[in-house]
DNA sequence: CCTCGCAAATGGACGCCGATCAGTTCCGCC
DNA sequence: GGCGGAACTGATCGGCGTCCATTTGCGAGG
């Protein structure tokens, strides 16, 4: 075949990057080929070259869209929230519940390392900066008395030990450390340790 | 060639994964091979099938060494301290630096999943869990009021929340949310979360 | 000292992968 | 109606993990 313009490099972009996340989703890292790709919209792998630069092109691509599910997710749950301390717990559990229900998606994001001459593409990291923002905005309303730079490295230092226990779960280790795999109890404990106790006083 | 016995079973695979271990910190995890692996220690891939059931079974004996490497060096920091408090700050820093010392042994440890169908090497978990059960020790110094449930809780939250620091640190992910990457910043602000503020009171 | 069984190790084959590019096809403009 | 050039193909390359028929040579038995 030659020229068939049954779709814009647009619409071909989009196709290749919804069928990846679906292989992503349903069969995991290892079997994203290029090839699956593009056998799965309807092209060659050669024609997925001019879509993207390499493999890991769209992988970043992917990325982008994880973290922006991940962002609105948890933009989504706050917003019907008043109390900062209600909002950061919704937001731990929020993010514990993405990673667990979508590990691969979620590994992809945070353990596949692209490689570094390909760093230039600032749009993955913006988003993901704009999740530890919306941390930091949520917690000053928590910590008003805080300074701006004790703000950011609690918002980072808490939100870093949320992914740990995220990451730890994606990876099945979580039980190593003890019996329950109730991530919930352990995004509790979190909490807990950076903000008290939970509702120290009640109708007192 | 044919018969060579220049090496036993046992010595070949300690040479595989001597040299395993060298192209993984000298090159990345993309970069280890089977075949890069042979040749390092001049015998053919088939061999190494000989060795090892498959790739994987190689990482995980990667793995078992570095699980190995991390406990035993946060066990003799720690033993030199009496503090429980100082000893979980020495732990955790250690941790840390372990991980952006040698990301690409601690990635393959922590990110890579190895396939379930070869869950039953319960070896490597052991020594994981082996390094939560130090903390939880050392933790148990510490608050000695705290029933085992609790004190399992607390640990394993505390350690996954330094993981998480170390996780994101590797990936280079830590900038995202502030300006410093100063690791032992994040460190510091984990443990006075958990234990509160370091040396409360000195020389009062 | 010879020889021969069998363990040890080889090396090539298979099917996959990411990536490249000369060549083919056919749309749309003149 | 024809043609220039954009759109797309598909063959090709080197490398990968994995397997196994084949070859080699050590060492026990004669």
């Amino acid at each position: 075949m030659g020229r068939r313009n049954l779709h814009t490099r647009e619409q071909q972009r989009d196709m290749a990057i919804a069928a990846a996340e679906l292989i992503l989703v349903r069969e995991g890292i290892d079997e994203l080929s290029m090839r699956k790709v593009a056998q799965a919209i309807g092209y060659t792998v050669g024609n997925l070259y001019l879509l993207f630069q390499n493999q890991d092109d769209l992988l970043a691509a992917l990325n982008e869209r994880t973290a922006d599910a991940i962002y609105l997710s948890l933009r989504d749950r706050i917003e019907v929230l008043d109390d900062p301390r209600e909002r950061l717990g919704a937001m731990a559990r929020g993010y514990i519940e993405f990673a667990t229900g979508n590990p691969n998606r979620w590994r992809l994001l945070f353990e596949h390392q692209l490689p570094e001459e390909m760093k230039p593409r600032p749009t993955a990291d913006a988003r993901i900066r704009r999740l530890f923002e919306l941390v930091e905005t949520t917690l000053a309303a928590l910590e008003p008395k805080l300074k701006a730079d004790a703000l950011r490295l609690r918002a980072t230092t808490f939100w870093g030990g949320i992914h740990g226990i995220g990451s730890l779960a994606v990876s099945g280790k979580l039980s190593w450390g003890g019996r329950s795999s109730d991530y919930t109890l352990y995004c509790e404990e979190m909490i807990t340790a950076f903000f008290g106790p939970l509702k120290p006083r009640r109708r007192s």
